[in-house]
DNA sequence: AATGTATATAACTATATTATTATATTATAC
DNA sequence: GTATAATATAATAATATAGTTATATACATT
């Protein structure tokens, strides 16, 4: 129990960081190399690396190499689901809100 | 573009504590008080209070106050649609890594 | 071999989060 | 009104994360 609890908090926190999810949403139609994806999520080369290896780390995204190039893709595509999920709920809790506050 | 994400983001994080994670867990079945979240949760009283308050300001969670009690439930249960979603996907992945081991 | 380009890693500062302890608030019971 | 119980808030130390800058690695081209 509690050890699923820990690993729960654990996912959710590798999806915690704008940049990280920024990234993902860019995979959604395919891969992008490194550079892409720095001029796309507008953040530092070093960063967004830094950032694709702990989604490497968690299994979110996967590589492959091509000469220089490093392209990077979503490992499960349900991982959309989630993210298009979690924005369904927390708008309607928003709305939910602004209408308590008419 | 930006904005969402930043949204997004802030959601998931306020899912990326274990102890709020086991709160919603245990609100799951209806509410409960802090003293009884205290005690399911293993958790100091003091920590669960700072905790329930950050789900509270996120709108996860309301309550309603009875004499000396303050019990707690969830504002949307669609909430553990999301929680059920990602201990899926994080399990199908752990799946994939244990298999590509063998 | 030397240069350039793509990506990764290291080092580091600022800030945020966790978790604990002490204290305050609020309501009840006597 | 004083003591007690439930909950909230404040203060704080330890640790983690964010984001920047500098540097390293690895491959390609000439």
């Amino acid at each position: 129990m509690k050890q699923i609890r820990l690993f729960k908090a654990d996912f959710f926190k590798t999806l915690s960081n704008p940049i990280r999810i920024a990234i993902i949403d860019s995979l959604r139609n395919g891969e992008l190399g490194v550079n892409d994806l720095a001029a796309v999520v507008e953040a530092d080369q070093a960063y967004i690396s830094q950032q694709l290896s702990i989604l490497k780390a968690k299994n979110l995204v996967k590589f492959r190499k091509e000469g220089n190039f490093v392209y990077y893709s979503i490992t499960d595509q349900d991982i959309f689901i989630l993210l298009d999920e979690a924005l369904r709920i927390a708008k309607k809790q928003l709305t939910t809100l602004q209408d308590s506050l008419k």
